[in-house]
DNA sequence: ATAAGTAGCCGCCAGA
DNA sequence: TCTCTGGCGGCTACTT
């Protein structure tokens, strides 16, 4: 197992965060037989607690398994009985491999480290893998990509928890981008090559954020970026993983989250804020990316300073 | 809630 | 031959 995957998980919910209250999360690292853990690299966890620190958890992070060797039958039971009384269980990597053998991810939708979702599949074959993006959130079970992607499934729980205000105190403590969607690519194939850096369209996808609350239209930035619609459709993919139309929507979603939070702005004023026509398109934007209507959202997030 | 109209998206293909 | 482009048609998703 990877020291990495561990440490994110020890970073975002075992730190001391006096500035969160006093409601913020227990910590507290578990393994199969209680005893100490090596890291790939030699490095050794003194670890406390065995399974049965498995029957207090509200969440249990699995931030690796190995990719060959099934999790011991005492494991699977004590991952099953957590399941069963309401705990999430939440998977970095290959952990993912280990969440599959208690049969839970059976008809779910659950992704793993690019390099393996394959042999996942393979030895797993009722699992409905998502290979191509960050994290999935199925409902009290959560997988998410290779390594760093663990840090946007770490913050998406702390945002489902206690808000975007809190998730992005977090990840400014950390120095990360505060927020990527799960459905965002794993990887982009063309890793931000020099052509677009130098070029129009990196500049022009910098600048968006800036421009939400205005009308946008493909032609108009196909023409703003000096390509024919069909190219910029194609490039702007390649660079950040979705369509445009679609990036607008998550992008400006994720501002109407803010605003919701952070001001006291009607539900109508949020969404011209946005750059969504009425409240209804927000509504129904916002309903499907977040899961909780505009309204509903800010009574329990944010409302008011 | 539904229906009609529009914009976005993408596979395909020919040309550079 | 290989890669990139951009026009076209049709399906999907969004808007009204």
């Amino acid at each position: 197992m990877g020291v990495f995957e561990y440490g994110i998980v020890s970073e975002i919910f075992g730190l001391k965060r006096p500035e969160m209250g006093d409601q913020w999360y227990e910590f507290e690292v578990a393994s199969v037989n209680g005893r100490r853990v090596r890291f790939a690299g030699g490095l050794l966890l003194p670890v406390i607690a065995g399974l049965e620190a498995l029957s207090r958890a509200d969440i249990i992070v699995l931030p690796g398994w190995s990719v060959t060797e099934s999790p011991p039958a005492v494991l699977i039971d004590a991952l099953r009985t957590a399941a069963a009384r309401g705990a999430r269980l939440v998977s970095i990597c290959t952990g993912a491999f280990a969440l599959a053998a208690t049969g839970l991810l059976n008809g779910k939708r659950a992704t793993t480290h690019w390099l393996h979702a394959d042999a996942l599949q393979a030895r797993y074959p009722g699992i409905r893998m998502e290979p191509d993006v960050l994290y999935v959130d199925e409902n009290k079970i959560f997988t998410s990509a290779g390594s760093a992607a663990g840090i946007d499934l770490c913050l998406h729980i702390v945002r489902c928890d206690y808000g975007a205000k809190a998730a992005n105190i977090v990840a400014r403590r950390m120095v990360v981008a505060p927020h990527r969607e799960g459905g965002q690519k794993q990887y982009v194939e063309t890793p931000v090559p020099s052509a677009y850096e130098a070029g129009r369209l990196s500049n022009l996808i910098a600048r968006l954020p800036r421009r939400l609350d205005h009308p946008l239209t493909i032609a108009e930035l196909a023409e703003e970026a000096g390509m024919s619609e069909r190219t910029f459709v194609r490039r702007f993919q390649a660079a950040t993983g979705m369509p445009p139309g679609k990036w607008l929507i998550q992008m400006r979603v994720r501002r109407a989250r803010d605003l919701l939070e952070a001001t006291n702005a009607t539900i109508d004023e949020v969404a011209l804020r946005c750059g969504f026509a009425d409240a209804s398109t927000l509504r129904r934007h916002f309903t499907t990316h977040v899961g909780a209507t505009p309204s509903n959202y800010r009574s329990a997030f944010g409302g008011a300073r």
